[in-house]
This record gives structure tokens, sequence and C-alpha cells, in this order.
DNA sequence: TAGATTGTTAATCGATTAACAATC
DNA sequence: TAGATTGTTAATCGATTAACAATC
């Protein structure tokens, strides 16, 4: 009854049938990224009262999301941290080789195929495409992995020839669903969007939305609150 | 009793004492977006249930958050979509003026500065502050409104002269955290952090953090599910 | 009046927390 | 053995959903 691959909603079936929630998977790249940090001072044992101070859980909930995983804590002692980082990894799928290709070289694609992050953490940027015919043919990325950029009309024989299974939108709002489509047609399955609108997608296409606006407005949600709950003329820091 | 405005978890008092839940918090720039693009298509009035769908939610789920700001829609008809707008931008505080500033003008920092979704929602970028010696003194930002890259030693003063009320970190990780001891100190007091760090701050201080390479993680985690409960060898699109 | 749609209630569902037995 | 810390249980808490009375 457990190993029964459900289709619960939030919930998501792993390799052994175990189901993730999702609240549980979207903490995980937290613990990875933490992980990593201890692993560079050498730190090769961790309890998870230190561990979730780090990542800013608390330590029940750290226990139980490490739980789904299985069983790689001491108990009396801590946790592994490279052994339980490789496992994450693995439970995240970054054990595997990922190929992205950008579409759209604007501003921010530029700084997406140059991001240091994506590289460290295994995903690759395979190709560049864009529409705008004064950027293709020059060359985009970090030093020792320059790409060219392609025109938009090769989109399908750039995902093709890179072999790419993720795809990333950088471009303008009103091209994102148009290149979606594209996307969609080309064979790519997973979709991250930094345009921000909604794109609709086949029931088996996964898209994802970051919209780098929004966390400057929950913030200002934030600043707004506690200005009206301080009388006005408070003092404005230390 | 409902109007005392009391420290509880994961909701915040508003202007009136309404406690509104984060995660509805976390929906109303969605909504906002949303209506921004209905309003420019001439749209006057919308239906929960269409607005459900282009925002990606249940209509019962849509009513839910609206309800907790107040009493805008019109039974039998629907939500004023002009109003509606202004009501959850209201919410958020966007109708105020927000100065934002930037420090790190890297390849991301200079496409936040660049960013045409930060102006059009009402962030306005203030000043720019970088610790690399070729980059100040140039100009950076949307043609009409170019920002000279001040020098990291003078970032209290770019704070101060520009009036700054959040701060963008978008440094290399190993200098966000003395960068966002700098800004406390210089009385900021919300922080958007793009540097793969946590970071620590006073009790009285927000940091909210985008890691660009976890939405990838998590995308990556679906697309490894996928191959799995796939055999092998499958067609991989249409 | 008849049809449509909101705002709200009550039930369900999932996620978090605290406590502790298991065990190193 | 004594101390520490995990993995798990049961209780709590919050968020979502379905249904419907209110009402335009």
């Amino acid at each position: 009854m457990s190993t029964e691959p459900t289709d619960h909603p939030t919930s998501v079936v792993g390799a052994a049938g175990r189901g993730i929630p999702g609240a549980t998977v979207a903490r995980l790249p937290i613990y990875h990224r933490v992980l990593g940090g201890l692993a560079e001072r050498g730190i090769v044992t961790v309890a998870s009262a230190q561990l979730a101070v780090a990542s800013g859980v608390t330590s029940a909930q750290l226990r139980k999301d490490l739980s789904r995983l299985g069983s790689y804590g001491t108990r009396g002692v801590g946790y592994p941290v490279g052994h339980l980082r490789y496992e994450i990894a693995r439970e995240l799928g970054l054990t595997q080789d990922w190929r992205v290709l950008i579409v759209g070289v604007g501003n921010l694609g530029h700084a997406l195929a140059n991001y240091p992050g994506f590289a460290s953490r295994g995903f690759r940027v395979a190709a560049l495409v864009d529409a705008n015919p004064a950027l293709v043919g020059s060359y985009v990325g970090i030093a020792g992995h320059q790409l060219p950029v392609r025109p938009v009309r090769e989109l399908a024989d750039a995902a093709a020839d890179s072999d790419a299974n993720i795809a990333v939108i950088a471009t303008p709002a009103v091209s994102a669903q148009p290149v979606c489509d594209r996307l969609v047609a080309a064979g790519i399955r997973s979709i991250l969007n930094f345009a921000p609108v909604a794109l609709s997608v086949p029931a088996d296409v996964e898209v994802r939305m970051v919209d780098l606006a929004v966390e400057l407005q929950i913030l200002s949600f934030h600043e707004q609150r506690r200005a009206q709950n301080c009388p006005a003329g408070q003092v404005v820091g230390a």
C-alpha cells in the first residue's frame, strides 16, 4: 500500500515509490546548499539542530524532511555531511547532467548564461537562442565555455543539437507564449519561465515561473506593515 | 478580539487589523499582475472563475483570498478589474514609491537595474554600488534613468542620498553577509538577497532570498521522476 | 422573477510541531 | 553505563476545497 504509485495531489512518488510532499521537495535544495557550505569547511558530521539553524527551519522539520529520503543519520551522532548531500542530490536528480537551453539573451538571459551557481549545481548551459539579429552570432558565457547565440528560427535545431532537457525563457512577456509553444513542439518538457506571464502548456509539460518582482512586492507588503505599526517619525536604525 | 494585533505565526496584521495569511500574501502579486493584463485589454469586470483560471488557482481559493481584503465584488456580476487591482496594490504597499539600492552590478545586478518589470510595478532603482573599480563611475540603467555606479565604501552615503528603503544584494556569495551588515548599519530594513547564502540579520530586518538555481533543482526533481516513471526509450514529444 | 456569482461556512486535507522511544 | 541525537508518533495548526445562502 505504501509502495503504490498514487496520484496524491501534493506529493510526488520517488524512485522507490516513496511519496515526498511538495513542501519537503522545495526545502531539499536549501539543505543541499547548506551541506555544501559545511563540506567546504571540512565538517564531516552535523546534528539536526545545527543544520536546521543554518537552513532556517526547526530541527523537527529537518529530521522529518530527511526521514523521507531514508535513514542516513546515526542516533547520538548526527548526519554524515558528504553522504547526506549526495543522497539529497540523488533525490533531486542532480547526479545526472542537465543541459539547459536559454531563449532570450538580453540582460537577464546574459546574466543567467554567466551565472556560476548553475554550473556549480550541475546545470550546463547547452545552447542560446535570441530573436535579435544584432545578438545572433555573438558568443556568450563563462570563460572556457562560450556559446554562440543562434537565431530563434533555429530553436528546434538548437534544442536537438544540444540535446537540451530543460529550457529557460528569458524573453519579454509578449514573446514568452510563442517561444513556449515552439519549445514544447521541439520536445522540451521542463521549462523555467522568467517572463511575467503565465504559460499554458500540455499536461505532460512542467513549467515553473520566477517573477523577479514578486519577492520585491512581498517585501513591500511587510515593510509597509512595519511602517504602519510604528507611529511616524521613528528612528530608522542602529 | 479579531482586531487585536496578535503575533500570529504565519499571518500578518494589516492596516485595519485584519490578519492576512502568508499563503494569501504570496498570491496577491499574481492576481495583481493578471488584473493588469485584463485592464490592458480593456476588460472592466471579471468573474472569480475567469480570474482564477488565469491565475492558476481554484475559484474558491481566489474568492477566499480576495475576501480577506474586503468585499469588492458584486454578487451576480463579478469583480471590478481596475478597483480590485488598486485595492490589491494598496494592500501590498505598491501605491507608495519604493526606492531600491542595488549592491553588486555584475551580470545579475546589471540585469536587475535594467529590468522593466521593476519600474512597471512601482520599484525605482535609486542607487547602484559595486566593489569593482572598473565598474565604478560607469552609468547603468534604462534609457532616461541612468545611474552612476558608486564604490562600495560609499554604500551608506548612497543609501542616505537616494533615501532607499529596499536593498537588493546581487554580489558573489562571499560578499553577501558583509554587505548585508553594512546595509543594516545604514538603516535598511528590507533586503532582497540573490546571493546563494542565508543571511543573518537582527529581528527587525526582513530578508527574502531568491536562489535562481533552486527552481531549476525542483524542475530537475520532477523531470527525473517523469523519466523514471516512463520506461526508457519513450518518444520525447509531439 | 430567473440566472449568475459572490462571500462565508463547515469539512477535509496536508504540513508543522512537540515529545519521546529507540539506539548509537 | 550515561549522554546525545535520530526517527517516528500523535497532536496541533493552517490552508484548501466544496457547497450554499445571500444577493445583485
